[in-house]
DNA sequence: GGTAATGTTAGACT
DNA sequence: TAGTCTAACATTAC
């Protein structure tokens, strides 16, 4: 599920739930989901230690650690999620799919579910040495409607959905929020960067910034959110476009990914 | 049993 | 050269 909101939902739990406490053990269940180190190291490395804080960059978590310098980050796939359990849900609320354990001193746990094994944990000194990390654009909440013009300009050549998708370009958006982004704007996910008029650019700046602001304060799982109005909601069920109940959804591959639109509303 | 799925990446193609 | 497309990764749900 886990796209720029969704993980931001991650970190508020994450801090809400396992800062200051001191770990006591690591399980894995998906040794090769811990890069670049391994899961023996992993785990000498924590024991002991406390997570401090945590951030998101993009659809990246990374976790301070109080008593080294080195950083958890986790980066969540397709699919993931964290539970937090404490010593008599532990027992009993045993996910299929729990990758990674943390136990603290207080008998609490903390799972990381990941159940299409596409996500990623690693522990660095420096952020630069995950590639994706280091390239990565800038943060769409904290770009400014003028900035994300300049973006768009500097990628006149491509299409909309794919600049939309780079995390290289702009960090933090997947396949749903592109979709929806551009349902709102009312902009065919075709469309290339130099057909856009200044106001369909700023309707798409408006919007992105507006979802994905509404996105994190619905603090729920993407799929979930079934205000009418998004195209969320009509993508997994009718099909049919919020805006016109006759007009029928449409899905195609674009930018490599199946993208939902309204080919009558969508300009 | 076939197909598609919230992500990323390498390599081929145009 | 630059942008796009495809397959691969691992696994499940429909």
């Amino acid at each position: 599920m886990p796209e720029l909101p969704d993980v931001e939902n991650f970190k508020r739990y994450f801090k809400k739930t396992a800062l200051n406490k001191k770990i006591v053990n690591i399980e894995c269940f998906a040794k090769d989901l811990i890069k670049r180190i391994s899961f023996k190291d992993f785990k000498n490395k924590l024991i002991g230690k406390s997570f401090k804080d945590a951030w998101r960059r993009g659809k990246f978590l990374i976790i301070e650690i109080k008593q080294i310098p080195e950083k958890l980050v986790f980066h969540f796939g397709m699919t993931g999620s964290f539970y937090y359990l404490k010593p008599e849900e532990s027992k009993t609320k045993r996910d299929r799919f729990i990758r990674l354990i943390f136990k603290f001193e207080d008998g609490d746990e903390l799972h990381w579910l990941n159940l299409r094994k596409l996500g990623r944990v690693y522990l660095v000194k420096d952020l630069k040495e995950i590639e994706l990390l280091k390239e990565m654009g800038p943060e769409p909440l904290m770009l400014s409607e003028k900035s994300f013009l300049k973006i768009l300009d500097e990628n006149k050549e491509k299409n909309i959905k794919a600049v939309l998708l780079d995390q290289r370009i702009i960090a933090g958006i997947g396949n749903i929020y592109s979709d929806e982004i551009l349902f709102q704007a009312k902009i065919n996910p075709r469309r290339e960067i130099k057909s856009l008029s200044l106001k369909e650019k700023i309707q798409i700046y408006k919007n992105m910034i507006k979802i994905l602001k509404r996105a994190i304060e619905a603090q729920i799982p993407y799929q979930q959110i079934s205000k009418k109005s998004w195209l969320i909601s009509h993508r997994y069920g009718d099909m049919r476009c919020p805006l016109n109940k006759k007009h029928k959804l449409k899905k195609q591959t674009i930018a490599g990914r199946s993208a939902y639109f309204c080919p009558i509303c969508q300009k």
